[in-house]
DNA sequence: TAGATATATAACTAATAAGTTAAAAGGTGA
DNA sequence: TCACCTTTTAACTTATTAGTTATATATCTA
């Protein structure tokens, strides 16, 4: 599975949306994520392991704890290029662009 | 199922973001978008309704074809509010935004 | 070393998603 | 009306996902 990809599918989950939005102020252990949740302790860990598998957050053991934190260029990166392949004002410029180029 | 969770989850499948990578080209009748994919018509017909349904696409009949075109709004709009809740730059522009007020 | 705490993995279940083929519905035109 | 074309719906199969509990692994501390 390519990296858009794999994006777009952890994106698919709104507990790990969620999640992502708690990292977004800072790094936590995956305790403190998992306390935010009713759901067990373990389904955050998978959650956790799926957002580090598409490359949206970083994990970093200290001591008996393991930390996460957002690596927030993937994220903008993916999404912003999907909006400029995808979103029809950014289209529009392009083919704008496109035809300037032609009257070269 | 809120409206975000819809255009998320309409997102997470490579076949529906390629199809609103041709209708961002312009409007396209059901037939023409399922000639494009290896995929049966019925296959196309039911990714074109979940995007529908994630109000990402329209729909018109024509005579006897039945036309799709982007909604980009939903689409721009919904990725945009995410970004803005998840992503590190714009949460650091916010907290001044906040601090700022505070001094008032 | 033993016991406690934090996290991940294994094994399993239930619900959902994505595809298939066959049939129905909507529309055109002789 | 009948034959034809386009699209959707129905019924079904298979694979995947999201959760559960139980267990294993890693680390800290007494």
């Amino acid at each position: 599975m390519s990296s858009p990809d794999k994006v777009f599918e952890a994106l698919a989950s709104t507990t790990r949306r969620r999640i992502l939005a708690y990292l977004s102020e800072g790094p936590l252990s995956a305790g403190v994520v998992a306390a935010r949740f009713e759901m067990s302790q373990p389904a955050i860990s998978k959650h956790l392991s799926i957002l580090e598998a598409a490359d949206l957050i970083w994990k970093k053991r200290e001591g008996q704890f393991v930390k996460y934190g957002m690596k927030a260029d993937n994220l903008g990166g993916t999404l912003a290029k999907f909006m400029q392949d995808v979103c029809p004002p950014s289209r529009a410029l392009k083919a704008e662009r496109r035809a300037e180029n032609e009257q070269d």
